[in-house]
DNA sequence: TACAGCAGTCTCTTGTAAGGGACAATGATG
DNA sequence: CATCATTGTCCCTTACAAGAGACTGCTGTA
């Protein structure tokens, strides 16, 4: 959260957030923006905090969380005070994991590539409408972001992002992409029309290129995953440097094409 | 569930279950039931049976799979009108797994050690009063129980459950342990006084062997993992067949026990 | 010693979500 | 074609959960 990450910043709770917040507020409601919360936060955290983060009244708070840890959801960690992510979470998501063909191989394939090639590897996906990092593996080059799974980061800053609305029309891709998303984070804004051809052409070119959106020193290769023709389901991609040449670029792009192709065929 | 299992058979919706029905149910315990009720049955699922399977109203159903859906937590699974767990499940499953040095070095440790010894090998901890097998590796053996992971199988009925009851008194042991946990699968019943003394036996040796007890073929092995002095956070076991000879039987406890100690340590 | 702040629990009220049930639309089955 | 089963949506009622707020320990600090 306050790691200093420009990224990390954008991922703030989604939910419509507290809208005017007064009213009287669904208990269902109350705890997906608790997940949501402690998600974006990255840490175990006392219960009033949690109060404040999602402004949700004390005493509901207090009920909630000790359902949520009765139920295995939430875990009250270490010193006593404090709750995260509970074991049953986890169970859950191994569950998804072995029910989703696509993202069992996604991740040993994306595990494959950053080995074999040394370069940061990620598996993307859209997810309720915003795009997102479900897998990714460092490779060996001395860079930042260890796990930067999970990560939610505006559609237009990535390669994926052009590749993953390839299947929509304008109207769905307008309600995707916020205003504030549209502005990069060195303060550049792209216009809207410049981004929808970016996808068009993507799409076309069956891979995509970006350099230097998410940080000066960076170049993103993505390649789509299909789970049907024409479906966009997941991007592989790869993080390199800004400066790679042309013909190692090529290479790396045949090498990732050849690779997301794969995981389309049986998903 | 219906793949003749006797374990996965035993994996019933806890949560008290419907008791007498009757009444108005708050919209958490059912969203909570929903979600064991998935993890129970393996696979996506109709939300009219899904909502039989709770025992929840349909329109109650419908609404609650509605804001789960719309949240990522559940998604509409390939041909339209089932469901199964998310994305987001596996996002949050995933920071609980980088939240927690011993759950991810565990995971290490047990696919390490299974590499190692053939023999597949397992992570176990208390969840909620109920023992869980948290990680598991399949070893190499042609052997049957490929990803048991997030299954509940009743304490009495494992090396583990001996160990992971090691710090509680007697009055939070029976708590624990229902009537039917005391009915091993081929159907002797176990004395509770025999079993609280297997723990006993259990904590001062500083591991556990069980044969045939889950099924007549294997020998469970199982160590200690400590999250601080005595106090007994996960297991790590083994599961060899029956007939394994003793010193073979004892060099792999003293690998277990080394490697359960080394997880300890900085836990 | 007094005061401020936080953790955790409890009570009471009222806004509202759970649930019953009706409805239309589909698909099986004889 | 008639019949039965299922899916998905909608509306209305009332049982009950969300929330405000009081209260009780603690702990630190001035």
């Amino acid at each position: 959260m306050q790691d200093g990450n420009a990224l990390a910043a954008r991922s703030d709770v989604g939910l419509d957030e507290d809208k005017n917040s007064g009213s009287r507020e669904k208990g269902l409601n109350r705890v997906l923006q608790i997940l949501e919360f402690l998600h974006a936060t990255q840490r175990a955290i006392g219960i009033g905090d949690l109060a404040k983060g999602v402004n949700a009244p004390r005493s509901t708070t207090y009920t909630l969380v000790r359902s949520l840890v009765d139920a295995g959801l939430l875990e009250m960690a270490g010193d006593g005070n404090r709750v995260y992510f509970g074991k049953k979470l986890y169970l859950y998501g191994m569950d998804y994991v072995r029910g989703n063909d696509l993202l069992r191989r996604g991740r040993q394939e994306v595990d494959h590539l950053s080995r074999e090639t040394g370069e940061t590897s990620e598996l993307c996906m859209l997810q309720s409408g915003r795009y997102t990092i479900v897998h990714s593996s460092p490779g060996t080059r001395p860079f930042r972001i260890s796990s930067a799974t999970g990560l939610q980061i505006p559609l237009p800053w990535t390669a994926s992002g052009r590749l993953l609305l390839a299947g929509f029309d304008r109207a769905a891709i307008e309600d995707m992409v916020s205003e504030d998303d549209l502005v990069l984070p060195d303060g550049r804004r792209l216009r809207l029309d410049d981004f929808i051809a970016d996808i068009a052409v993507a799409k076309s070119a069956g891979y995509c290129v970006t350099s230097g959106l998410v940080d000066a020193y960076t170049k993103c290769l993505a390649a789509p995953v299909f789970s049907a023709p024409g479906r966009v389901e997941a991007t592989m991609c790869l993080v390199v440097p800004i400066d790679t040449s042309t013909e190692k670029t090529d290479d790396l792009i045949a090498l990732l094409r050849e690779r997301a192709a794969r995981l389309s065929i049986a998903a």
